[in-house]
DNA sequence: CGGGATCTTGACTGTCCTCAAGTGCTGTGG
DNA sequence: CCACAGCACTTGAGGACAGTCAAGATCCCG
């Protein structure tokens, strides 16, 4: 019991998941197991997350704050790739070649777990296992969507897309805090800056947004920014 | 030792994979035990392959022959979404919303095996689990793949990191089947069907493959298009 | 040989990128 | 308190690349 009162409370407190969906269905003596095995990191604004390459499954679940992952392209350099809220887990299966490196946005709290922890766990509690293949499911249907949203979708639609995808995943709060650069969110949507500080400001001048600050969106129609996320409704019929 | 000599032997003459990622390392006597539990699956051209909606983890190896597999869009339709080759494995986490449909590119052969086949298996060969894990860490890492393609590359280096992929996955023959149109590379690479074609003769004129039929490439350097299928050296400094 | 599907090629258009010149915030030091 | 530097953001003009539409060539199969 001990475990339901310890800090993830406050995640569990968010609207968009009242618990993570690793933990989901546990009882509370299981989830005092899973306490007691996983351990606690405290991470500071841009502090990096050290994740040894060589360990195959490193479990991490975002206890408050954020997470950014970046990737390391071909030509050398890194380009932000994906971002992990409160309540989220990271992917357990990272991409294997590209050295993916974590850092934290703002004051994070996250709950890590190795390998061999982990596969302890699992042995007492076997539906962690079952729960651990619905988070790479889930990775993978994040993965499909990207590609969606990279191949099919225009710029106005892929700003539309992430804006209220992260407004989703915050727990649409009246305000929310867009912890990337108009330029970050071009390397994740492959739009150049200029183009998604352009789509930005059209959401805000038709009245789906409004921005107090750059770096502050306060979504004013959440349905109207869904429609304009969504394809082009014709597509040619190949 | 009854398996060795097995139809898959075929696969495992392919230069692209000697053994199945799934069955990687395992004894003969291992070997024996999977040939028990799995069953295999003949297809003819086009035939469709029936997997349980409700199945959350349905395990296959095509061993000849290909698979393609195709996903319903939002607006209703469908649209090609990936292939599946001799030697490779079934994505065994599909998309769980969208309803994929897999069905044979000319006459193909698999095996196939439930989840619980597969976990009663897994219980006594403890190795199938870690060789899973690779599989769906290939499966994410082929997103990201595709991520990349379909956001930061141009049309050229589309098209030719397809042909150069495809050729690779069918283990580098001299001459390589197509077994897609243009219309269905244009689904996967989020291109029109005209553009897949002029980029596809372009390559022709270029003299990097040669077309003896429009389904038929022959690869003249293979050097020279896996140059043009990487990015643009230079991207912006963002 | 004919008909239908697939593929090729051309001309034009639109979206987004590029380059460039701003504006607005934030923190720092005089 | 203000000046100013640095950074992120905004806005505009022009161009390149791929999409669209249209016409024709080629392949494939009966």
């Amino acid at each position: 019991m001990n475990a339901m009162n310890h800090d993830w409370a406050e995640a569990s407190l968010r609207p968009n998941n009242t618990c993570p969906a690793l933990l989901r269905g546990l009882n509370a003596d299981e989830m005092s197991r899973v306490w007691n095995r996983f351990e606690e990191d405290c991470l500071a604004d841009g502090e990096v997350l050290l994740r040894d390459r060589a360990e195959p499954l490193h479990i991490g679940l975002v206890l408050k704050g954020a997470l950014r992952e970046d990737v390391s392209v071909p030509q050398g350099g890194t380009r932000l790739f994906a971002l992990t809220f409160a309540g989220e887990a990271l992917s357990p299966l990272g991409p294997r070649q590209k050295g993916g490196r974590l850092s934290a946005i703002g004051d994070t709290r996250l709950l890590t777990c190795d390998h061999e922890g982990f596969a302890d766990l699992s042995r007492e509690i076997p539906r962690l296992q079952l729960n651990l293949f619905g988070v790479v499911q889930d990775q993978i249907e994040d993965a499909h969507r990207w590609q969606l949203l990279l191949g099919r979708k225009t710029a106005a639609e892929r700003v539309a897309s992430i804006l209220a995808w992260f407004h989703m995943r915050q727990g649409t709060p009246e305000e929310m805090d867009l912890p990337v650069t108009r330029a970050e969110l071009g390397e994740m949507s492959s739009l150049t800056l200029e183009t998604v500080s352009r789509q930005v400001r059209a959401l805000e001048k038709v009245g789906v947004i409004s921005l107090p600050k750059p770096s502050q969106v306060r979504v004013l129609d959440s349905k109207a920014l869904l429609e304009r996320s969504c394809n082009t409704p014709i597509l040619r019929a190949a």
